[in-house]
DNA sequence: CTAATTTAAAATGTATACATTTTTTGTCAA
DNA sequence: TTGACAAAAAATGTATACATTTTAAATTAG
């Protein structure tokens, strides 16, 4: 595998799992030198990195290991709020029974096996999603989405440890499942609505808690 | 001036004036010969832009230049009208005159002036726009429109040689200024959301003209 | 002691050279 | 002729070396 997407995998999963600390400076040649890899291969990843937000800029040298805050897991909520259910609703009458397969597939990965790490369970959450949105056809607005889920997973460590929320998030999402095979479009993207919401409030709740503290 | 960045600036205005012909596949050396830098250069402004979307991948090697086509310019519309006026109502109430009058300083740079090449017509048009957005204060929706207007201005070329609609365009731009003035949010989101409906109408139209013949 | 300027160190930008992968070309057998 | 396979060409990935820029430190003037 190219050592480029290596090194973005693992990167991305060490911020994700809080090995380099919130808004920690870090230099190229600081990562070259960790990741035995050369500063090319480092800049490559860094570009993505940045573009995704999992890293930000941080004047002309060095980039910045972002912190977490209330507000903006609050505007992601209210982004995914607007876009989502745009997406399902074009995508709903699409859906035939074989995607709704494969996303049941995906479910059932997600909660019969326990303990699963927190950047597999939100690789597996998304792709669910995502496979209920693909067929609206929309690229531009798939690629949107992309980028606001890279975004909220880059919290899901939080989720983790601070909420148990696995057994309802499980029930909401076979409910979806369940309006979607029944064609009941309007009730699914008022399900996905109240979904996101209620991730998002438990989420929200946590951080201002811990702002607090 | 960094390289990187003159290639960056001066390479996507090639492709907005179709200098680079749409579906072409482009390489790293090809490039670098003809604009002169090495290839590192090249590779830097070619992450960039393919996450832009001034390009797009290629199997594992080269790049091609995208074309057009009335569905992806439906589709961008349709977003900029999901998310522009969120972020107008967000801002609407922050907005004081100071950034009223910096907003109207661009208009005037706009339409005072005749004769704007496509690229800086194009950006002038988002500064204005992205002027009234900036005080909703959230980062992520700024930047999610920053790339919906980058992929929009890939277009630009087409408005500026197939539509009359600077006059109508200007006419809207001041009356949206004069709402916010009052106050009027309600007024100023329908106008915004019946400004970019209007230029979308005309784009799709002629891209749906142009691909039947 | 503070602030400004200079100097050294460190970090990033860029070019070149080499390694690996991918694509294409050409050959041969069915 | 067609298709599979092998070899050559071309393209991208990666490392190293050097240049430029940026940051930090040190020095000196006020």
């Amino acid at each position: 595998m190219l050592k480029k997407q290596q090194l973005y995998q693992q990167f991305k999963q060490d911020i994700q799992l809080q090995h380099w600390a919130a808004g920690q400076v870090l230099t190229q040649q600081q990562l070259a030198q960790h990741y035995a890899v050369s500063r090319i291969v480092v800049r490559d990843a860094q570009q993505t990195l940045l573009s995704e937000g999992w890293l930000t800029a941080h004047g002309k040298a060095g980039m910045r290991v972002p912190g977490f805050s209330a507000a903006e897991a609050e505007e992601l909520a209210m982004l995914r709020l607007q876009l989502e259910p745009l997406a399902l609703t074009l995508a709903a009458p699409k859906l035939n029974f074989s995607q709704l397969g494969l996303a049941e597939d995906v479910l059932q990965q997600m909660h019969c096996g326990k303990a699963l790490p927190p950047y597999q369970r939100g690789e597996l959450n998304w792709q669910f999603h995502r496979l209920l949105y693909q067929p609206c056809d929309k690229p531009h607005l798939l690629q949107l989405l992309d980028q606001l889920h890279q975004q909220v997973s880059r919290y899901l460590g939080y989720q983790e440890h601070a909420l148990d929320y696995a057994g309802t998030s499980a029930d909401e999402h076979q409910q979806l499942l369940a309006l979607l095979r029944s064609k009941d479009t309007t009730a699914a993207c008022a399900l996905l609505t109240a979904h996101i919401s209620h991730a998002a409030a438990l989420l929200v709740q946590y951080l201002k808690n811990k702002q607090d503290a």
